[in-house]
DNA sequence: GTCCAATACATAAGAATCTGATGTATATTT
DNA sequence: AAATATACATCAGATTCTTATGTATTGGAC
């Protein structure tokens, strides 16, 4: 099953700060790839979301980046700021939250006819 | 707390299909007062969101409507057409599992540092 | 008996964010 | 030599939400 992609927006920044929380640093690509590994193909980032959610993080003052080249390539890693691990601990529980909530919504029966 | 927005996003559809399963039938207001009470307070929909939203799911043919009127006010119920049935299954499935793959993808423990 | 809040619908401009395409370039595998 | 993978980036268009606005009825407070 791939999730259809109205379930997975929203939930793009909250996957990338975690991922930045037990990696330290991390480049765009490694991310698409660690989290296409993680849930067995079930959630894939585009680039074209996935890139522009980075580039937000940062100018947010939430991710601090570094430049390195592999050979002739690029690579960008970014990484959490003190601010940002801050965020990072409020998103991951407003989302844990969120879930028990939606939990207890979808299981709910309150038909009385 | 009541949740960023962002968290909501993709779950509207859902919340609606899940409640008019368990209902038979509802109007949207009615739909908005049900689903603040059961989050207490932490879900609240906006009309601007819930009634495009339902406008959609009938014109999918997954909502079926019939108008009423109380007294000179109108009040317009939506129930699930049998496509509707199938649909609100998988839905939910789909969110359950979603659900479950977040949970890990937040849990997770990679880091080897 | 009047006014405010609640009930009940609807639309629309603007914002946010995603998809899918396109572009550039290097590195690796076949 | 060609195809695939790595690695960045941007952008048009689509979707969906927020916030505001609009209309109208009903009930309760004072």
């Amino acid at each position: 099953m791939i999730y259809s992609s109205e379930l997975i927006k929203g939930t793009l920044k909250t996957i990338i700060l975690k991922l930045l929380k037990d990696n330290k640093r991390m480049y765009g690509y490694e991310i698409t790839q660690r989290v296409k590994e993680l849930t067995q193909d079930r959630i894939q980032l585009t680039e074209g979301a996935l890139y522009p959610s980075l580039h937000a993080l940062e100018a947010d003052g939430i991710l601090t980046t570094e430049t390195e080249y592999i050979g002739k390539r690029v690579r960008k890693y970014y990484s959490l700021s003190p601010k940002g691990k801050t965020v990072t601990k409020e998103k991951i529980s407003e989302f844990a939250d969120f879930m028990s909530t939606m939990k207890f919504l979808l299981d709910i029966k309150t038909d009385i006819a």
